[in-house]
DNA sequence: ATTCTATGCATAAGGTTCTTATGCATAAGA
DNA sequence: TCTTATGCATAAGAACCTTATGCATAGAAT
């Protein structure tokens, strides 16, 4: 990994949840595993933060929840992104980036 | 402004501060202000986190503050970056970047 | 003259959402 | 057989924000 895992900043989790099931259903621990594997363990998701997460996500509808079967013949709830889903993660990613456009006005922009 | 204001991510308030009284002593109303006009209004300190804020870090010997007199001659409470408070700029700084390549390595760079 | 806005500090109540700890169950690999 | 990985879930606690409130002074506008 790049240095040390790093905490989650508060209001991001749901963002890096959504469009992680953009690119198709997953289940929880499949989530998880995704986010903590493209960010190199830098962000590695806590169950105790993931699944609260994911059950708030479908309680606002920008998430389904299904059980169904893994690869590897086992149970698991799989979750896929509704029409909401996919315009609260357009807007979560337009957030994001204003908000690093203005961290970067204050903090002044990475070098590289 | 940019934009609607964003709400603050939590624990991003900091390194704002630091960042900040990085360029010199500054008393909390400046600080907001300064962050407010360097963002553009997409970031609103509210007094509610600031002040707990600037205590805080000034707990923790990050900041020292001392009461003075403004430009303007009103009193106020100015706070000065400690060698502690620079250490701790300098790592959240990298932290930051390092969230904000990690999100990227999730959500995909910006376009532009 | 008065009222609104800006400057300045501070705290309380409430809510959200994390971390850490715990519990359970199965499968695969050592 | 024991550990690790897979899989879900909740509870306790902490942290840190938003909103609301309170106070005080100065300058600008009406």
């Amino acid at each position: 990994m790049a240095g040390r895992p790093l905490d989650l900043l508060r209001g991001t989790l749901d963002v890096l949840i959504l469009k992680t099931l953009s690119n198709g259903p997953l289940h929880g621990y499949g989530v998880s595993r995704s986010i903590r594997d493209r960010t190199r363990e830098t962000l590695s998701i806590e169950e105790g933060a993931l699944y609260p997460a994911l059950r708030r996500l479908e309680k606002r509808g920008l998430v389904s929840a299904e059980w169904g079967t893994t690869d590897t013949g086992r149970e698991a709830k799989f979750y896929a992104l509704t029409p909401s889903g996919e315009a609260e993660l357009a807007d979560g990613v337009r957030d994001w980036h204003r908000y690093v456009e203005a961290m970067g006005a204050v903090l002044g922009h990475p070098s590289r």
